[in-house]
DNA sequence: CCCTTATATGCCTTGACACGTATATACAAA
DNA sequence: TTTGTATATACGTGTCAAGGCATATAAGGG
């Protein structure tokens, strides 16, 4: 927990993890696409492995990087009772003023 | 945002956040709670108050902390398109056992 | 006024981490 | 094997933050 809690701290692991949401790829594509040097890439994308926020298999030469977002539920089991207090919030301000009145739960 | 997950990558500070869930405290009470030492603890508690995750007001000479949920929504947001990926998982997985449409969650 | 309580801040050390550069490893084609 | 491509790792460096300790600030009570 405590793993992917600094894992997802840093900004470009965050970003490689949005990139590796749309679909599998490859290290060079994910380095290019977020102009970040090939080692830095790698070195990011070892710390998601040992998170467990990505697998990795390998294809030829090249490392094919998929997301494995179990870990990441656990991040959002965390947050649920906080959940709890930012809807209560929104409600008691949804009555108060009318500006803010639906779509407040569930995407 | 970066400043939200940065405050939340610390376990201490995720432990005051916890306790200020159930309730606003003064410094002493979350220091004592957490086996913490008072300066550590207001130095956290300046963390999170600077990512806008806590409130403070003034009793006396006891500075009462409050949580402030609202950031934390915007965490909820960054995780939202990854639950669809999880969920997804879940439903491969139970597909066979129980099946409703949508929300699973609230244990 | 002291004096005590409650909290914040300043200084310092240490350890972790991001980054760049260079090199190593793995695999494939010639 | 040699060469080229793709990825991983080793090493050195600078930065930043957590922790302990001491001290400053604030507020109330005698």
């Amino acid at each position: 927990m405590e793993t992917v809690w600094s894992a997802l701290v840093d900004p470009h692991r965050r970003a490689l993890l949005d990139l590796l949401r749309e679909g599998p790829r490859a290290v060079g594509e994910l380095a290019g696409e977020l102009g970040l040097s090939q080692p830095m890439t790698s070195k990011h994308l070892r710390v998601l492995r040992e998170a467990d926020l990505v697998r990795v298999r390998t294809q030829a030469q090249r490392r094919i990087y998929t997301i494995a977002p179990d870990r990441m539920a656990e991040l959002d089991a965390w947050l649920a009772p906080y959940r709890r207090l930012w809807n209560d919030r929104l409600d008691a301000l949804g009555r108060h003023l009318d500006d803010d009145d639906d779509d407040r739960k569930e995407t």
